[in-house]
RNA sequence: AUUGCAAAACGUUCUAUCGCUCCGUACUCAAAUGCGGGGAGGAAAGUCCGGGCAACAUAGAGCAUCCUGCUUCCUAACGGGAAGGCGCCCGCAGCGGGCGACAGCAAGUGCCACAGAGAAUAUACCGCCUGCAAGGGUAAGGGUGAAAACGUGAGGUAAGAGCUCACGGCUUUUCCGGGCGAUCGGGAUCGCGGUAAACCUCAGGAGUUGAAAAACCAAAUAGGUUCUGAAAGUGGGGCUGCUCGCUCCCGUGCCGAUCCGUCGGCCGUUAGAAUGGGUAGGUUGAUAAAGCCUGUUAGCAAUAACAGGACAAGAUUAAUGAUAGAAAUUCCCUCAAGGGAACACAGAACCCGGCUUACAGAUUUGCUGCUGUG
């Protein structure tokens, strides 16, 4: 339910380029989703990776932070928020979300906006 | 006692819920799951030195380029460390402390702002001596400057000058003595502006690339080679990481035109099997190491030898977390109870030894001086 394992994390190299270079992106301030249709065989229905820029944030204390509150705002509310809609659809989808604010939020406000974006992502995919 | 500086050793803890990663184990063809256990640092950072390891290169010598530069020792090695020498600073001397790219300017060449007459074979401004004058001699005095031809005294002279002498300072070569040595003490001798983080000279050293190195693995897809067929005239290069594609040459090849010399266009295929390469992927490399902790012995010390101990992080789009609640520490408000806030620098990536830089708070030790003289 609450789980988060390799088969649910974007590792394939070839996945990623594709997805920047063919994808569809939205922006939802802090966040950049992009994501896209896939036939690949997968368990679960998204496979995501999450990205914090180099340039904006030189610490990599700080990235790590970033990321690992993302992946926790991402791992509680994924069940609910997205795989119910998508599998209602049978659709599945590669999907990366970059993080571009400018200072560092704290967790409580991560987990409402990545709700938001996740609801946002699930009626554009289901459209 | 406080403050500051330096060194050493620390650098939050506990509980609950939900997760991540690795290992062991039960069940199992396997996966999943259950149970048990491990899971960031003193700098993991900067990537600045030195090694291990790997691939490639490699007759020998010289030149160029780059690095290093007091001595001895330690070390796998070092530009690191220890002990010492020398110089400078803490007013001076001794002890103590701090700092030092600390070989050579007495091989050659260059440079020395401004000011000043003059910055290195002294173009002599004032002054001094000589001379009727023009001029000549003179670095002792003045003034300038970061620095003015080693300093003081005497002789000497027209006036002066290491020109000569005595004492002193720094220095070259050499002898005697102490020390493994840097070097120190004494004698003789040569010389007297600074600058080599200026060119340069001397001595020693350096092959290149780094784990995205490198080794291995078996399926699928496309192509290469070989064999067997179909068809049959069935080739060769260049561009591109590969295929496709483009292009050049070639052809008793085909079609069209032709002044019979040529010109334009087209074609150069495909099925199966075997084989050895490349790519995405996986495994190894890769975590038991010149490692860490404790003790004994040797040594002034760096360190070495020996003995014992620890189920001793291992990710790979990259784990080591999130939330909630207590406690500790510090600060603020308050007489107090209590309330509020803060909690550093920073995240392993092949592995070691160093260096450098960052760092809230807190612990220990040492120093910031002591004695004598003015």
């Amino acid at each position: 339910m609450y789980t988060f394992t390799k088969e649910e994390r974007l590792c394939n190299k070839r996945l990623i380029d594709g997805l920047f270079h063919n994808g569809s992106s939205f922006l939802c301030y802090p966040f950049r989703a992009s994501w896209q249709l896939t036939d690949a065989v997968q368990k679960f229905p998204v496979q995501i990776l999450f990205s914090v820029a180099k340039k904006r944030y030189k610490h990599a204390v700080d990235r790590n932070l970033i990321k690992r509150r993302m992946r926790e705002a991402y791992r509680l509310q994924k069940q609910t928020a997205i795989y119910e809609a998508l599998t209602a659809a049978d659709k599945k989808i590669i999907l990366s979300v970059g993080y571009i604010g400018k200072e560092i939020l704290p967790y409580d406000v991560l987990e409402k906006k990545m709700l938001k974006v996740l609801t946002q992502l699930a009626a554009e995919v289901v459209k």
